[in-house]
DNA sequence: CGGGATCCTAGATGATACTG
DNA sequence: CAGTATCATCTAGGATCCCG
């Protein structure tokens, strides 16, 4: 009931300037291709390397050892390396990784709504050029 | 009270791809270095082109032009042509743009909780080093 | 199997000059 | 003033091969 005042405090620029940064820390994090594709396929259960790169169509090991190695510096991904015989790597997911559902279902939310609204957009412009 | 159980049906596929591809359709149209920037200073006022550039620190006129286009295509900013002598043109946020208030805020509040979580990190890192 | 090393392309961004 | 045109650069991402 404080925070919320950000919405009516958004002319406060010093407050503005720190969330503006914060939301860059968060697009840097979850941006790109891949990041949110991996998480996904991570939620539903443990996989090893090459099993990710089947599951995340398309993406080349090169890429998806970048992105597993920054998903772990930023704290949403575990590795366990196994060792029985031959070695096994494990990726699983962390609990921090659930601090995200707030953004994703923000997000998620923001653009199914959006998707809708092009599309009318769109509609609306054929229609004008229809009528020229 | 129905949506809200996304959260648990985490594991039903046809919505977690449908999530995927909005969350994927707001990141494209937020994501990049400048969109929230030029929000941002037009939230504080309608602007000129110039103005904008130069509120907007480190922007090319290429670059500030294409983005402008982006952010009108995606129905945040109006384009406004004033023609009285010499021609005016200003920009101003649509009300469009105040649906992204979620987004924005759970973007932010994520961001700062993470930038807190990965000083941590670091520090203790650092405590582990120091340690060998 | 789990990646690392290399090379390559495309698109995003930057710098600067120019124009109606 | 409001951009556009042009050229340069930078980087995410992709393709492929290789190695322990």
């Amino acid at each position: 009931m404080e925070t919320r005042k950000v919405k009516n405090a958004h002319h406060d620029t010093t407050q503005c300037y720190s969330r503006l940064n914060a939301i860059g820390d968060a697009l840097y994090v979850l941006g790109g291709k891949w990041k949110l594709r991996i998480i996904m396929a991570l939620s539903e259960g443990n996989l090893r390397f090459n099993e990710l790169q089947r599951l995340v169509k398309g993406i080349s090991p090169r890429v998806l050892s970048n992105e597993l190695k920054e998903l772990e510096i930023n704290g949403f991904v575990k590795r366990h390396i196994h060792t029985e015989g031959t070695v096994l790597v494990e990726y699983e997911l962390t609990e921090y990784s659930d601090t995200l559902g707030d953004v994703l279902y923000a997000l998620s939310e923001w653009g199914m709504m959006h998707r809708e609204n092009i599309r009318k957009q769109m509609r609306s412009e054929e229609v004008a050029l229809a009528g020229e």
